[in-house]
DNA sequence: ACCATGCTTCCACTGAACGGAAGGATGGGC
DNA sequence: GCCCATCCTTCCGTTCAGTGGAAGCATGGT
């Protein structure tokens, strides 16, 4: 259904992370548009600020769409409370940490600390991976209501690397083992070098919300001596979230 | 111009971070359009994934519209190369550590690293404040375009502080001595339990792209200590820059 | 001089967007 | 249990905004 509203939505999707910038032609290609359509889209989109032209003419997002993107409750309002303990978390452990938030049978991530001393790992803000081959994608799995479930069992996993459990029947045991235990530790399904400690963020009601982790180097270093560190600090976000979120209208 | 791209922008906008959440005929009136049409936008926006509609009905911003926000390459281009060095900041201080944007004649706070033990203060991700006001705005306006420097200044300046400085001369000054030491020191400006250190960050081509500050609270405190640590944070964020942006087409 | 690539402008046609009105759904007051 | 208020959803005939092919412009490479 070619209306206008989606179209604009079809340019702003034609964005992504390895092509941030692009001419018109490129964008109109992408979004399926003809050129002169495209132009004016553009043009409007560029005038209001949810895009921007740079000096090579190529466009990219701009900063007011990121300023309303930036409200998302499911970003900003868990950052807010959570990024405090991050920081604690972080300083403890020197690692990456990271924030993830279920999307329909994706992880998307919508926080990382990093520091010079932690491994180098792909994830970014706001990028989007598959459930059964993260750390906080098998927590907010396990968590997640069954039908969400079933649907991501039931389709092809992707594997990452030999170590990626593809399995259905063995994913099903280690998500029982994530709700029994309170974590799930992710050994180098996605890169070998690294391997991730996950625990569930709960919201005011009781139901997970998010997944926090600790990225560590796959070095022999002890994953299991990360457990209390993320445990505590999922534990204490979830209470400071019932607090704030109560004053919520 | 009644554009259906403009009446997107306009629901788009009607959101802002004191109320993030509104219900079809709030969000119709704040943008100006009849309930029917914007119950047609909105569903659109909706099914796509912009805007999510929470239990109680309300409508907020989507995760998909974050995620596109989150490719503006002055937040994450900008954020990936400065959140280590930032976190190194935060570590020695543990204090507000603030990046900012120029955008317009406005500052836009684009990461913000806090801590426990930090000053509480009032800035969030996202948030626009005026330029004189803060420290990374003396810092942006300083390095500013002239254009934009007289247009800040010749516009009435608002007071939020017994301290806040809204002399144009007197600017002028502060201006000028900013220039010269690479660094602004803004003392209670905006609220009077804080002030802030900032520092400019330089981009490739040796134009400031953004600013840094640290915001420690005006107990006593002298500034003056923390300003090696900003500017040096600020250097190597600049140098960092420099080598990443110059692999890029 | 020529062509390739990419952007901008124009304008007559048309169907997508419009929005008033009517119909539901929910919930609170009494 | 009834009424009214608030808020949401659907419908449909009219019309004007959106469309996109085509032609023109700018740049830069060979």
């Amino acid at each position: 259904m070619p209306t206008v509203t989606a179209r604009v939505l079809d340019v702003l999707a034609a964005f992504s992370a390895d092509r941030p910038r692009l001419t018109l032609s490129e964008l109109a290609v992408r979004a399926g548009l003809p050129l002169s359509t495209a132009h004016r889209l553009v043009g409007e989109l560029t005038t209001w600020g949810a895009l921007e032209r740079g000096d090579d003419g190529r466009y990219h997002v701009g900063l007011r769409l990121w300023e309303v993107g930036a409200l998302a409750p499911r970003s900003l309002g868990l950052r807010e409370t959570a990024m405090p303990f991050l920081e604690d978390l972080y300083e403890v452990t020197r690692q990456n940490v990271q924030l993830a938030v279920l999307d329909g049978t994706e992880v998307v991530y919508v926080e990382r600390l990093s520091g010079h001393s932690s491994v180098h790992v792909f994830t970014r803000v706001g990028l989007r991976l598959p459930l059964h081959a993260t750390g906080v994608g098998l927590v907010l799995l396990a968590h997640a209501d069954p039908e969400t479930r079933e649907r991501v069992l039931a389709a092809p996993l992707r594997r990452y690397t030999e170590k990626t459990v593809c399995d259905p029947a063995e994913l099903r045991r280690m998500l029982a083992d994530v709700r029994t235990t309170g974590v799930a530790i992710s050994d180098g399904q996605i890169e070998l070098i690294a391997l991730s400690v996950a625990a569930p963020v709960r919201g005011p009601n009781g139901d997970v919300v998010a997944a926090l982790s600790v990225v560590v180097p796959a070095d022999g270093t002890n994953p299991h001596s990360f457990v209390p560190a993320v445990r505590a600090t999922a534990r204490a976000i979830s209470r400071a979230l019932a607090l704030t979120e109560h004053h919520l209208p």
